[in-house]
DNA sequence: CATAGTACCTTGCATAGCAAGGTACTATGC
DNA sequence: GCATAGTACCTTGCTATGCAAGGTACTATG
């Protein structure tokens, strides 16, 4: 017997997640430097999925290894220190590079989704093609 | 030492496809069956990435056990037999869920692009929001 | 008769979201 | 004084899935 359709989908949207979670992050950076508390407010304000902390950490602590995040340790009086996070340069250049595909990706999914005979293609019968 | 930026870059990308490959799938469905060998050629032609065996053989299986698709086996004179899929009445509903997460989704990433100050918050000092 | 194309498949690896659990401190209510 | 809830950080273990690589079998071409 199949799952339920909203698990199926559930787990789609999971997936679709994973891929566009670290440019969402990187653009939630573009201004201004954040933590990894305040990112899971800001996120799931922006978008309308919930964010966890097993997730955000993880995800900036690689972003941050790969070099396209700074760190730096800011005590708050009277509280819990935060990390706040910053685009480093080459942040920027991978953001650059990540909007571009996904423009690119979004516009050829739009593409299909208007006109689905714009990808027609007669099938060969094997052999018969060079 | 991070990892080239071009390496990070591509990684990401392939995140991405993961999530929404199944989407394009469907769409690609949604007319007429096709078989996977030839998914692989319309696909790699419709958007611009490579898509091979490994990834398209698995993800059929995968939605025809999910119920998502029908399958049924084709005879080619002088061939290789072919195995045709085609979107059932759980895949229209399926690919129908898919579209709206996914237009939702792009939206809000499309608002975060343009405006950086879209989703500004001022962070709260711990213990003083009610 | 080797090479390339069509068409199907599987195994094993790497990636990354997320649930769950942990630490530590502060403020609020009883 | 003590439980509860909020802020803020973190890790472990599970699961899903793309993809490289390898395998099968047939046909057409040079």
């Amino acid at each position: 017997m199949p799952p339920r359709l909203e698990a199926t989908t559930e787990k789609w949207e999971v997936q679709v997640r994973k891929g566009v979670l670290e440019l969402i992050i990187l653009l939630s950076l573009r201004k201004h430097e954040r933590y990894g508390y305040e990112l899971i407010t800001v996120v799931t304000g922006a978008m309308e999925f919930e964010l966890t902390e097993g997730t955000i950490y993880p995800l900036l602590s690689r972003l941050h290894k790969d070099g396209l995040l700074t760190a730096r340790w800011v005590e708050v009086p009277g509280g819990v220190p935060r990390k706040y996070y910053r685009l480093s340069e080459r942040g920027r250049d991978a953001l650059a590079a990540m909007k571009t595909s996904w423009i690119r990706l979004t516009y050829a999914v739009q593409r299909l989704m208007g006109d689905p005979r714009a990808t027609r293609q007669e099938p060969t019968i094997r052999g018969s093609a060079k």
